[in-house]
DNA sequence: AACGTAGGTTAGTTTATGCTAACTTTAAAG
DNA sequence: CTTTAAAGTTAGCATAAACTAACCTACGTT
């Protein structure tokens, strides 16, 4: 008797695996990582998500074997195309959100730690929405509100 | 050997347990079918919430022992004073982000989608500020731009 | 050559949270 | 009185995601 899960089923059948909150989260990493300018090993991941290297290296092996990530012979991580553009999404993302709470008085400290979290939790549609809001608030907060008096 | 993990440390020890996500939801639901008059029981939530009855079950069954809600001889479900204060706190953040959302253009069926999760994901300093800037933008909606032209 | 350290992996554990299968209990329908 | 249906429970399974313990490998130093 053979049993598969969903997701067994789904690579055997070459369909693309739902990529989870932590999968984004891994990815995202490496990516700002990457803007240092430094090689990304797994151990480099582990520092900055304050993750045991066993979690990462569990982590690494199935982004890997998603087609997320590349691993090189020295360990060296890069992101794929596909690991790419979700990276980019969720750091544009993560930015926006953080800098929108700090513009609305949040602390660095809980506005960075909130973007982490509801960078997975909005919809497309919602994230755009704010995107455009955000926008028009930025314009206006540099737009005099009373030209004469200027 | 015995083995006890952190909760069940806690529990002996009498100190509260962590409140999850999804106990969260699971409250906020017994508040939500507490307002429609009727007594809530189990197969009410898992109707509501599309769970299955067992899941529903368990589930009642931690937050009973955790003493968030009361359930009498004959089934029926009711917030403990901690349970309330947690269901009524989710509840109002979920009716505030959704309808910030909904201000901002979004559809009903994604702002309460991404309202049941960005719920868990702010910090008090961030909920707080979003409520207040939303105070402000629904104020400037209704003032009109130039008095003098009315 | 021997040893220590850094990086990585494997195996097995824990916790949260959903599920199905199968059971009990109770009450209504006939 | 039996049969059926609804509500609830228990047991056991699955998955995601972290962890520790223990291991391998390779490199740099004495």
């Amino acid at each position: 008797m053979i049993t598969l899960g969903l997701d067994n089923l789904k690579m055997v059948c070459g369909i693309k695996m739902k990529i989870h909150e932590s999968a984004e989260n891994y990815l995202e990493s490496i990516l700002m990582l990457s803007k240092s300018g430094n090689p990304v090993r797994s151990v480099d991941i582990a520092n900055e998500l304050e993750y045991s290297k066993p979690s990462v290296s569990v982590a690494m092996k199935n982004l890997r074997e998603g087609g997320y990530i590349n691993v090189d012979a020295d360990g060296y991580i890069t992101l794929t195309e596909s690991g790419n553009k979700i990276a980019q999404d969720i750091y544009e993302r993560h930015t926006l959100i953080s800098d929108w709470l700090m513009f609305l008085g949040v602390s660095r400290a809980n506005a960075v730690q909130d973007a982490c979290k509801m960078e997975h939790a909005m919809s497309d549609e919602s994230y755009t929405a704010l995107r455009k809001h955000f926008d028009v608030l930025k314009l206006e907060m540099y737009k005099p509100k009373k030209a004469k008096n200027i």
